[in-house]
DNA sequence: ATGTATGCAAAACATTTGCACCTGG
DNA sequence: CCAGGTGCAAATGTTTTGCATACAT
């Protein structure tokens, strides 16, 4: 029961944020944008606003139920958290996103904020590429 | 004598592309964003509209002149290029931004994108966190 | 009941574009 | 002269906000 999650971060169980909560959830699309979510709702039949599902989202992102990935500047998509910390690879053709985790970088990132007298309080990378599909199908 | 510059990148020689690459030169800011360079282009006594400004600095973008960075989602800043790549550290507290080239980051990121099958074309790493200054200042 | 949440429409931003006019080579 | 560049205003796309109404506890 996934008002219980709601409840847990101390935020109102309303429809909106149930319904948005199992579109995240049961979504085939693990990235979703403020917008993909806000059509999927409409398609379930559900009359929720745009604005409420950017509140919704943020709201969510404050709790730390999803994080928020920023393409390309000024897109931002939402993928619901699992607790493990991962990086991104882009395609630039058919903006398919996988995920990566490697120490080694981490490590390296942690370093150099050390040597650069910076008390590092996030990172973000993202590898942009042509994926294995895109190559084969020339596309 | 910087017109050259410009000529030799096939842009045509104009005033405005002339004092706009003069300011990314010969600001005290490495990293300036379009406001900052059609703000420091007024007071300059230069009547330049804001969407020449962006023109210009996509073109030079496009010339290799500069690198665009963008910042936590839909705000972009310029960098003269110096033919070196390099990632970023910025500050969360003051926006400075300092710059680092790690081999061995640039190396596993590569690696990274052979084994999940992407031809790499790019990559994009900022280190967020809080400079010495900052940390000092208690600010 | 009562403090939040929502919906709608309008505002905010950063950036881009259409179009008539101007300018560099 | 003429292709390309510029200025202005209007359009864009995404996200945020003001405010009156509706809802969860």
């Amino acid at each position: 029961m996934e008002s219980q999650d709601l409840r847990k971060v101390g935020l109102k169980v309303t429809l909106p944020r149930i319904k948005i909560l199992d579109i995240l959830e049961n979504s085939e699309q693990r990235h979703m944008s403020a917008e993909d979510v806000y059509k999927a709702l409409l398609e379930m039949g559900n009359e929720i606003g745009l604005a409420t599902v950017y509140r919704v989202l943020t709201q969510f992102e404050g709790a730390g139920l999803i994080s928020r990935l920023t393409i390309d500047g000024g897109h931002a998509v939402f993928e619901l958290a699992d607790g493990n910390h991962h990086d991104h690879l882009l395609c630039v053709r058919c903006n398919r996103i996988a995920e990566f985790m490697d120490d080694v970088i981490e490590q390296r990132q942690r370093a150099i904020a050390v040597e650069k007298g910076f008390k590092m309080t996030d990172h973000s990378l993202y590898i942009y590429g042509i994926c294995s599909e895109c190559q084969s199908s020339g596309e």
